[in-house]
This record gives C-alpha cells, structure tokens and sequence, in this order.
DNA sequence: CACTGAAGTTGAATCGTTTCATTGTTACGA
DNA sequence: TCGTAACAATGAAACGATTCAACTTCAGTG
C-alpha cells in the first residue's frame, strides 16, 4: 500500500521537469511529442492520478457548484438536480449535492461546507432566510442563483415557476368543472411555494360569488401526509365535505386518494374532484390518474445553471429573474367518465 | 470582491502564529482562554472560512465517500443514498453522489472523478466489470464495497438483497392464488438483478408442471418502459395473455398496469394478477395497489458505510458480504376483492 | 558566422493548511 | 535562588499541483 504516484515521481520516472508533465497534462500542444510519449508512459506506469485538492488549492477556487434542495425524495427536485447536473457537466463542473429537508440548521451547515469546499457558485432552494449569508457570500465572489423562488432581480438571480398562477389555474379548473366548495390541502404555510399557490386558488375563488375555499393544513409534502389529511376527511359526514381538492403537490394528492377511496364509499372525481401539484410520473398510474399542474424541471434546472454561468462570467453584477409558466394537466380525477389519459 | 482571508490574515489579525490559529481550529485545549478569545474574534471580523482543499492537501486524503448508483431518479436508490448520506454524517464524512445510469463510460467517469477527489472509500452499484479497477483501487489505499450486488468476500465487500429469493417470492405467490400462465417483464438481462430475479421466478415455475412463465424483455426499468410492454400485451388475443405478471421493478409495474387498465376490458388482479419488485412509496396508491417485494432501502444505506468503515479502520484485509432477505407485501393486485391495504 | 526568434524545457515560488521540534513563560518545590 | 516540569506559542517544512520568468536549442536569415 505504497503512496499515491505524484507529479514529482511522474518527472523524475520520465526524466523531465515537473513544470513538464504540468503542461503535458494542461497544454499538450507546449511540448514535443517525443516527450509527451514518455511522460504519458510514466504515468501509465505508475498510475498517476491528479490530485484534486492540490490543483483546487493553487487555482483558488473549485470546478465545483453547490445545489441545495430542499427533499431529494421529491420527485421534482430530483428532476431538476438531474437536469443541472447534465448542464453543469457540459461546461465541465461537477454538482456537489446537498438535502436541506427543509431544515434550517441542515441547509446552514450545506451552506458552511460548500463555502469550505470553495465551490464556484451555488443554486439554492431556500428554507430560511438567508439572503443575508448569501449577500455576504457574493461579496466574498461566490454568486447565487435562488432556485425555485422568486428573488428580487436587484438582490440574485433567479428561477422559479409561478406558483401564484400554478395555484390559481388549479382552484380555476375545479370551478370550472363545476365544484364550489373546494379544500386546499398544504403546509406549513411558511414554506412559500405553498403560501403562493394557496394565495392563486385563493384568487380563483373569489372570482366566484358561490364559492369556498377551506384550509386543511398539513405536516409536510409527502404521502403520508396526504394520507393523514385523508383519514380525518373521511370520517367527516358526507355534506361537510368539500367536492373539490387542490394539493399543494402530487404526493400529498396521492396520498389524500388513498385515504379516499380506501373505503370505496367515496368516488373521484365524482364525489370529490382531486388536483395535485407537480406531474411527477407516478401521478399517471395512480388509483385513479391524478390531474395536475406541470413545472418545466428540466428547463429550471437547466435555467439555474446558465443564470449561475452568466454570474460568474460577467463580473459586473447583472442579475435576472426567469419565471416560467406552470401548466395544467387534465386527467381522471378531474374529469368526467369521458375524460382519457 | 477582495480575497477570502487565509489562517495567516487571521493570525496578523490576532496577533499570533498561524500554528496558534490551527490549535485554535483543531484543538482548542491547547490555547489559552485569552488567545483563543483573541483569534475567534479575528476569525469573525475577517469572516474566515477554512480552506477544504488545503487542509485534504495536506492530510493526503478528503473526509470524502464516494457512491454510484444506478439510477438516482428510481426511489429504491434514492433511499439507499439518504440512508448512506446519514450514516457517513455521523461519522463526519460526506458523500459525494455519482449516477451512472447503467452507462458504463458514466461509471468510469465517475471513478475516474473521485479517485483524483481522493475520496476515502467507494461504494458502487456497479454496471459493468469493474472489479479489475477496483482491485487497483484498493492498492492505492481506496477501499470499496459493493452495493445491491453480491461480491465473492474474497474479493470485496458487498451488501446485497437476494434477488433470486426475491424473485422466488413472486413468482411462488402467484402460483399459490392459482395463477399459471406467468410473465417476467424486465430487461435488460445483462442488468444481473434483473436476471438474479427472473432466475428465482423461473425456479419457482418449474415446481409446478402445469406452469409457464415467458419473457417479455423491456428496454430499461422506467414507467414508460412498463408501459410500452404493456400496450404490446393488450394487442394480443385474450387467449394469449399471460394470467400473472412479475415485473422486474415497481416503476416498470406502474407502467404495466397503465397500459392494461386504460382500455377497461382487462381486470386486475382478476385476469391479469400483477407484482412488482421495490415496493416503493407509490405502489400503494397505484390505481390497483400493487404488490410488491419490499428490499430493506436503509439497512442496505447503513450497512455499506458500516462495512467500509470496517475496512478503513482495519489494514488487515477482511471482507464481508451481508446478504438481505427480501419480504413480500401483497395488495390488490394480486389478491380477491377481500383483500385490504 | 553571428544574430534572431520560436519552440521546448526547467525549477523555484506559490496556494492555505497542519504538524512538530523548538523556544519562551510561569509556577512551584527544594 | 535555582531547577524543572507544565503549559503556550512559535514558525519552518511539507503536502502536490500550476505558473512563469529564465534558460537552452536550433533552424533560418542576412
């Protein structure tokens, strides 16, 4: 279990200079080939393998970027990781990955061990507050790009969706198909994109005179979440149930049908209406195919990464906010028996 | 936008060595109360962050675990991977996160990438043959264990579920509710959990003579790819339809089970009885809930860090392959009308 | 034949941290 | 007062890569 080969046991195996294999290494076309020959053989011979650190030490910074999210297990999320990747990837940097799970104190310590790392810039989806960290990390040269929320354009970049609209096109469909007493099903309310899409069905709402609109408030985003809510509704009597719900994303929708039709005594959509949040793949084949709003993950993870490289490459301070459009999907659970897929 | 402060601005600052500083930092029994009190005050004026790259540089290896999964959009890895994540935290390690894809130049990529990283250890889902660089690896002093694959513990360690019991499991339960006429829907074979589970599926069937099970081969293990499979089953005549199906994974499942249900002439579980593999979070509001094998996500997750801390810490080669049981979990899709959640 | 400039090559300096042998300081018992 | 132990603090060396000014070769030119 001998040391790791260095650059200087490459040079003296090859008979060259340090400064050579550098260049070997970095600008072939600077040495002849006779050399390069011999220098690549010793490296073969000896398994050399840059080391990192060494080079991120002299360079001053990383090939690096920091993405922080805030559930991985969110199919969203792990769309838009996937697709920042792929675009960090094509420039030739790396995505240092980090799970803030919504928590303050997990996304604080991302924050530190990114700054540790020297990454180039970083793609946060917040939990906190925490402009005044990132104002203080631009100040030091590591640009930010708020993923998945809207950002004053004077302060960062930004990419995110508009969940206003999102929410306001899903509360408008379930009016629009006739349902009047609707629910809202999401929480906590200081997770913002909830808080927004909540306000847009809110809007929708009062567009109708007739119309209301109930607040059922959850722990989290995640099935079992939605199961919960679920349970609790079903023991209600039928006339104290609303005809029409809106998730605040698809895995609190598909757990809200489990609950829902567990006892087969209530029907979707003709019982209840059911619209979910997202269009993650799974909502298709649900018991019931689970209408929804659709987000570009792609295009936003994509987004991120191009908005972080105009950072850093202009060093004048020019930020943009890109907002997209969310889209509504009409399935099953919002349609009736003449809907298809 | 002036250079971040280094440990000898903040020893200037302070009035101290820069050794001082690093005491200060690494052991802070060391320092006097006063001198310590003196160097965290520079340390928050400055906003001093310790360089990672320097410190790896010097210690020769990262706090570093490299893992490459297979898929991290299928929640079977998704789970594995956070599971990992909060094992290697309690241990002061971070994980750095590689998707291969089941592409093998992805995969030598990503070795490629942590080995200059200097990563400490390395767990992987191997696609191809990577045994012979992995043997190089640990020569160098870079342990690796296997994941979700069984090793020869000559070899390596490994943390396996076994996929041919799994596949066992399935099919037997099939066969046990009458069903005679089986399919395997997976592909491709090359991928060996897949072959291990349709392996164990075929052992079962031939315990029956009057059993058949055919092949059908899917190109990869997404929903879509269920449901390609799915639409080239509901073309046939009802004759030769299969009356129960074992789907490689749950994702391919869901995908089947779209295909076959959109047309409402197929029942299931009545004409086609269908089971999956992973059971993860979605299968059980799929429109019929699925039956599935659950594989202990976690337990696999801890278990690989816990191994390859046992090989970091012990420079005597001892290997280990612990080897999980899978569970079946049967649901509506496989059972009478009885049948509950 | 001397001179020029291009092409290759060299090796010391540098990045920021940790380590550790050395030096300085203090307290206390003899 | 001296000796010594315990404690604090110091600062040069090392980690491994990249950079760059300086040097060597050598072909081409006048």
């Amino acid at each position: 279990m001998n040391r790791t080969a260095s650059i200087k046991d490459v040079a003296n195996q090859a008979g060259v200079a340090v400064g050579t294999v550098s260049n070997v290494l970095n600008y072939p076309d600077r040495v002849s080939e006779r050399t390069k020959e011999r220098v690549l053989k010793a490296i073969d011979d000896l398994g050399f393998v840059r080391n990192d650190a060494a080079r991120q030490l002299r360079a001053g910074h990383s090939r690096t970027i920091g993405l922080i999210v805030l559930d991985v297990g969110n199919p969203f999320f792990t769309s838009v990781v996937r697709a920042a990747e792929d675009a960090a990837a094509l420039q030739g940097s790396a995505v240092l990955l980090g799970d803030s799970g919504h928590n303050e104190s997990r996304e604080s310590n991302y924050i530190d061990l990114f700054q540790e790392q020297r990454v180039q810039g970083l793609l946060i989806s917040p939990v906190g507050d925490v402009t005044a960290r990132l104002n203080v990390l631009r100040e030091r040269g590591v640009p930010t790009v708020l993923v998945d929320r809207l950002a004053d354009d004077a302060m960062f970049s930004s990419v995110s969706v508009d969940d206003d609209e999102g929410g306001y096109l899903a509360a408008r469909h379930l009016l629009d198909i006739g349902r009047r007493r609707l629910a809202f099903v999401g929480g906590p309310l200081s997770i913002h994109q909830v808080a927004d899409r909540l306000r847009g069905a809110q809007r929708a709402v009062k567009e109708e005179s007739d119309a209301t609109l109930e607040v059922l408030d959850s722990e989290g985003q995640s099935v079992l979440a939605g199961r919960g809510i679920g349970n609790r509704l079903v023991e209600r009597p039928a006339k104290n149930l609303p005809d029409g719900i809106f998730c605040a994303n698809d895995l609190l929708a598909l757990g809200v049908m489990q609950s829902l039709t567990m006892m087969h005594t209530l029907r979707i959509p003709e019982d209840i209406a059911l619209i979910g949040y997202d269009d993650i793949d799974f909502s298709v084949s649900a018991v019931v195919p689970l209408s929804s709003i659709r987000q570009p993950t792609e295009a936003i993870g994509r987004t991120a990464i191009e908005l972080l490289t105009e950072e850093l490459e202009s060093q004048q301070v020019r930020h943009r906010a890109v907002v997209f459009t969310p889209e509504l999907v009409v399935r099953q659970s919002t349609a009736g028996a003449e809907a298809s897929l």
